[in-house]
Order: structure tokens, then C-alpha cells, then sequence
DNA sequence: CCGATATATTACCCGCAGGTAAGAAAAAGT
DNA sequence: ACTTTTTCTTACCTGCGGGTAATATATCGG
């Protein structure tokens, strides 16, 4: 079918942009622009009371359109649902990729995580209905929810073992961290007076004083100015999904 | 007050209209039969894929009969949000008529609210959506959140004013608290390995120690054994409405 | 310029669930 | 026993919104 077209035979660099690419580019692009259009309606109306017209309208196109990239509503659902665990996935890979102590690890993750929250995508990650995907998807969405909450299991732990943070029950302690995170999801407004860098600060520093072990070495070290970039998995294009939008 | 009715034989939680039989019953408790069997589909299911005749069906009835008791659909979804916010409301009450430091009373606080969480109404306070709602309504309920969240605030800055937590920011800090909390809401399965009192004693000191300022009279003190008693708010029979369920 | 392939549109279907009308069946009043 | 009132049922209406079929329009390969 579509050999990946590495580089096309004959013509020179006069037209750097083949149509192929261009083309299935073009298309990519588009697919994501209903997705953003899609949660950006979902987060302010709630997913029943957004029509597929609505999101049709807000892209100048009309409903059947849509159907030409996804199979039905409650894909596109799980699509942005997705983009949000791709998110967090590629938040976790670049922690334990890293060094640090459990309790490093935590903050970075809380401080991570927090941030996402004020995200559209991130948001729709505790905002959907994971009743409203088909019975398959919903258990790719339960999977990924697991794995995020055993990463935060994992790290209060690791941090329990290495002497970082003092014993506690890390079930209930992550628990009560990533209820708290997964609460900003629901109550950050973009026009609100708190900045999401600054939610996500205040957060690790709150959330994980109580943890800490008593000790010099585990007080809580403000990173410099350090701008986290913007936009942090939109690097390459063919990702892996999270699962696969099978129905 | 409700003396157990003598429920011979029958079925899950005891519906007055037991089939074809005595259904001569004080009207109040049929129309609280209908919020009870309501409330636990909403939770079950979601609100917008229960339908009336699956509520009415619960109760050996039919659709319309409903509309004896309710105007509409999310009349009732109001009403059992309204049972929740009584519960917390008289939670509330109670703590301001007793006496403490901020922090002792955020304590009770915490740990009453976690309980309630636990329970259908009271989980049904954060896992509704008052978009729902009719505007009138959503109002009413928006209202009472913030009343709720102000009483958070407000003991935090007490607690800060009398010495018994240290300085923080409140706002952030009733944020954090009231999400770890809410999130219960979320993630409590009755079926599940751990008690609602178990869960609010875990709760109440995680969510607290991080904030009680140094000193021996701020550590936490186990209660003793004491099984609060189930089913707190349920005294009066002319209760207050939260704002009268109106159209 | 001509098919072929995507992409989009107009017009339609239809199932579902909230809501209502009219009247039966109890309960209560007299 | 009779009306009257409350409660509940059967039968129906209706609008909305997801999804589809048939068709037009652009784009590309040649």
C-alpha cells in the first residue's frame, strides 16, 4: 500500500513537499484539529451535550465530515483521552529515565502531573466517562489509569526503601496525591488567577512535605527559572498509541 | 421514626411498593425511596444513560408515577444532590457549634467528609455534574459548594490565626485537602478492602500533618473505638431544603 | 483532459428516552 | 354506597442526535 516513500526518485529539491506526505500530513493535521476542537467542547459542555454538529461547526465543515477520521463519537472521545495518557506516559518515561530518590521522583512527577492537569487533554483524562468509550476502549483507558496510579505506588515506595520519604502506606498515599492532582482538573479556569506553574509548585511542595523524611537533604529545592517547554510530546508523528482505537 | 417495617421476605433495599400489596405509605418516604434507588443508578450508571423507566422500574413502578413526586429528570438529580449537601451542611453545623483550635476542627471536618464520601449521597455531591441542572438549580448548588469550600478556607486561616497551622496559603491549601477528599468520591467501591472509617483516619492525618504547626499539642490523637453512628443527618422530618428544588 | 481516490455535502433514517393525556384503581372522605 | 382525591397505568407524542446513503467537488496520477 503506502510504501513509506523515503525520498522520491526523481525530483530534485524544487519541491521539497511530496503530495504523498503532504497529503497524509494534511490529514494528521486535521484529525488533530477536531480532536482539539472536540475537547475543548466536552470540557465546557460535558460530552452529552455536545452534537456532533457543534464540533462539525466549529471546524466550517458538517457532520458527516468527521466521519472520514473517526468511527463514531465515542472515538473521538477515546482519542482525546489518549492524547492526555500519551502525555503522562511520556512525563513517566522521561522521570524514570532520570535519577533521583523515590521522593525526587515524586516531585517531579507531582510537579508534572499538576501542570497537565491545567491542560485541556490532561484534563479530559479525569473528566470523561470512562462509561461512555466502547467496552474495549474503556479497558485500554482502565489499563492506563493503573499504570499511572503504580507509578505513583512505585515511587512513594522507592522512596520509602532508599530513605527519602517515611513510612506510610503508599497505597492510600497516592491516593490521596493523585486525588488531589486529579482534583485541579476539575477546578482550573484558564481565566483564573493562578498560573498553572505556580498550582504546580505550591502542589508538590504541599503534597509532599508531609512525606519527606526528617533530614537535610530532603528539603525542597526550587528549580530555576528553567521554562518548561510548552506542547512536551508533539515530537514525532507516527507515535505509538496508547492502545490502538479498536472498537 | 422509621421503625423497621416488618419487610418480611423481598428484595435488595426495601422498596415500599412491594408488588401489588400495601402500597399505603407515607408519601415522603416513597418519594425518598424513589432518590435512594435513583441516586444508586445515577452513581452506577451515569445519569444520562439511566432512564426513568429503569428508576421506576427499580421500585416495582412505571415512569409516570414518578412524576408524581418530581417534575422532571434533573428535578431528581437535584434532590439527591441536595441530600448530600444537607449531610455535609449539618456536618458543618455541628463542628462550629463545638469548640477547638482551626486545625481540630479541620480535622473533624476532614474526617466526616471522607466518611461521606463514601456514601451514595455523598458522593454523588462531587461525581454529578451540575451542568445537568437546571440554571436555577445549579445555582443553589454552586452556592453550597462554595460555602462548603469557604468553611475549608475558614478553618485553615483560623488554625493559622491561633497558632495550631502554620502559614500557608489557604486557598491552595483547602484545594489540596478538599481534592484528595473528593476524589473518594471517585475511587470508593463499598466491595472494596478498606472501611470508610479506616479511610477517613488515613485521611484526616495525611492530609493534616503536613499543615499542624511544631509543638505537642498538635499531634493527632486517635479517637477510641467509637462507631459513629450510620446515617448521620437523618433527625427531622420537616429539614430545611438546601434552596427548595425550584424550576 | 481523464479516470481514480479522497473528501465533503445534502438529505434522510430511526431509535431512544423524556415527557404528556386520559383514564383506571385505590384511598379517603361523607 | 356514593363521590372526591390521590396515585398509578396504558398508550402515545415528539425532538433530538448519532449514524448512513447517495452524491457532488476537489486533488492527484497519468
Amino acid at each position: 500500500m503506502d510504501s513509506a516513500p523515503p525520498t522520491p526518485p526523481s525530483s530534485p529539491p524544487s519541491s521539497p513537499w511530496l503530495p504523498f506526505e503532504s497529503r497524509r500530513r494534511a490529514r494528521d493535521e486535521k484529525r488533530e484539529a477536531v480532536l482539539r476542537a472536540a475537547v475543548q467542547l466536552f470540557l465546557e459542555q460535558g460530552y452529552h451535550r455536545v452534537t456532533l454538529n457543534e464540533v462539525a461547526e466549529r471546524l466550517n465543515i458538517t457532520k458527516p465530515a468527521l466521519y472520514n477520521y473517526f468511527r463514531g463519537k465515542d472515538e473521538i472521545l477515546f482519542e482525546c483521552w489518549s492524547m492526555g495518557a500519551e502525555l503522562v506516559d511520556s512525563v513517566i518515561t522521561e522521570i524514570n529515565a532520570g535519577s533521583g530518590s523515590g521522593l525526587a521522583r515524586l516531585r517531579k512527577l507531582v510537579h508534572a502531573y499538576a501542570a497537565l492537569m491545567a491542560t485541556d487533554f490532561g484534563a479530559s483524562l479525569v473528566r470523561f466517562d470512562l462509561r461512555d468509550l466502547t467496552e474495549r476502549n474503556a479497558a485500554v483507558a482502565r489499563a492506563a489509569k493503573k499504570r499511572i496510579d503504580a507509578t505513583f505506588r512505585d515511587y512513594i515506595a522507592a522512596g520509602m526503601a532508599d530513605g527519602s520519604i517515611k513510612a506510610c502506606d503508599p497505597k492510600l498515599a497516592a491516593f490521596a496525591i493523585a486525588g488531589s492532582l486529579n482534583w485541579i482538573g476539575h477546578w482550573y479556569r484558564r481565566d483564573g488567577g493562578l498560573s498553572p506553574t505556580a498550582i504546580a509548585d505550591e502542589f508538590t511542595a504541599r503534597l509532599t512535605e508531609g512525606l519527606a523524611a526528617a533530614g537535610p537533604q530532603h528539603t525542597i529545592k526550587k528549580k530555576p527559572g528553567a521554562p518548561q517547554r510548552r506542547n512536551p510530546g508533539r515530537k514525532t508523528t507516527g507515535k505509538k498509541r496508547t492502545g490502538g482505537g479498536t472498537r
